[in-house]
DNA sequence: CCAAGCTGTGAATCGTGATTCACTTTATGT
DNA sequence: ACATAAAGTGAATCACGATTCACAGCTTGG
């Protein structure tokens, strides 16, 4: 016996893992997952067919991969706002803007996550995130309640309602940029229409000031 | 020249055409889109597979037909709501337990309609009829800003809003019929939690007492 | 009854893209 | 340098369903 692993040849095989994954993640952003096929990422990461299966098992396991990444970083975004010293009410304000923010920042790569049309493999992780997005406004929005700044309603589908409230307005627009017809819009606009919405759902009444959403609005990059 | 088309012939073409459809819609509402083949679509209608292509030109057509009916269905029943004799308020709030009710009874074809992965072309379909939705709550909607029940705001964005915030929560456990894990759920309840939360949103408070809600929960069966 | 033109059939064909595999190249430890 | 085990390759294979097509059975007006 002679051959065995070494962090060297280890961090290579991480490199060109990272590698692939990336090369993936670019044709996400530009065609969505339905413009991803092995041979085309393949071809991105400068590396042959063949040899994606040295580093996934098969193409699921690699979609899969890259939508947990993905995912994950969004979801995180909202998390560490959540955990911002922040009143409830400010807190679901920000996610409303910062939500739509980046959704605008990457809108084709958005529309893969949250619209469209996936394996079935696939569709079956977005009900976790969408699950993990819930999970962090149902925390704001309990801990609003407790604090009196929200009426007092049943959090679980008030929390679903959000992740509902927040994705299905941006859908249509991004729609568009997947199908390579950007129209200019204003996606300020509609995040603070959205973050308005979010609150009074809660009954958040007078919870927020105007200056408060204007100040989420100026932010706004 | 001797043949030609008469009533008699074009009747029986219309009723097999009708009968694939109601096929499809069988096993849409069984196994959801991915579980429609044209072979399997044939049988069920007891048809040969190259019949199919007598009646539709392709498979993407079938399904367009068939999903054009179904959510045509779903979007006039919203129709009929708004068209009653119902204040704003009044109106939304039986939209919600009606959709949410009519999900519930046909929960995998629901499913296959709502989220279900499908072909681009039919994604194209399913943004449409889901701005139908928008349209009719946006009419409910401006009524009620007018009328003063609701608050003064973006009609538009808050017409999609309603759209995602009913069918978000609805989505988890649609899903588990799709994948024939039905446990028990108490839609009734959640009809009542989405309904409160859309009213909310809109700035509806005091619009609707305690004894509409409850009379929207008892009537639903 | 006949010819012309539908309608019905289902096995064979086709297209798309994932997956495999026999072979080459590279890395490792003795 | 050598034997061994991975990693790299890309053309060939495979799977899955939609679609086609050559032929058979009906309908119709003349």
């Amino acid at each position: 016996m002679a051959y065995r692993e070494t962090p060297k040849t280890q961090a290579r095989k991480a490199d060109t893992k990272a590698k692939i994954l990336d090369a993936a993640r670019q044709i996400i952003a530009l065609k969505g997952f339905s413009g991803l096929t092995v041979a085309t990422a393949a071809k991105q990461a400068g590396v042959a067919t063949g040899s994606m299966y040295r580093y996934f098992p098969n193409k699921i396991e690699l979609c899969t991969a890259l939508f947990r990444q993905l995912s994950g970083r969004e979801v995180d975004e909202m998390r560490a706002i959540a955990k911002l010293d922040l009143s409830p009410a400010q807190a679901l304000a920000r996610c409303c803007f910062n939500f739509t923010q980046r959704a605008f920042r990457a809108p084709v790569q958005s529309y893969a996550l949250m619209a469209e049309p996936l394996d079935p493999a696939l569709e079956m992780e977005r009900l976790v995130y969408r699950r993990a997005y819930a999970d962090v406004y149902q925390s704001i929005i309990e801990r609003g309640i407790e604090a009196g700044d929200f009426e007092e309603l049943d959090s679980h589908t008030a929390s679903l309602a959000v992740v509902g409230m927040l994705a299905e307005p941006l859908l249509a627009p991004l729609h568009q940029f997947y199908c390579g017809e950007s129209a200019p819009y204003d996606s300020r606009k509609l995040a603070l229409s959205i973050s308005r919405l979010c609150l009074n759902s809660l009954g958040a009444k007078d919870q927020l000031q105007d200056k408060d959403f204007n100040e989420q609005f100026n932010e706004y990059a």
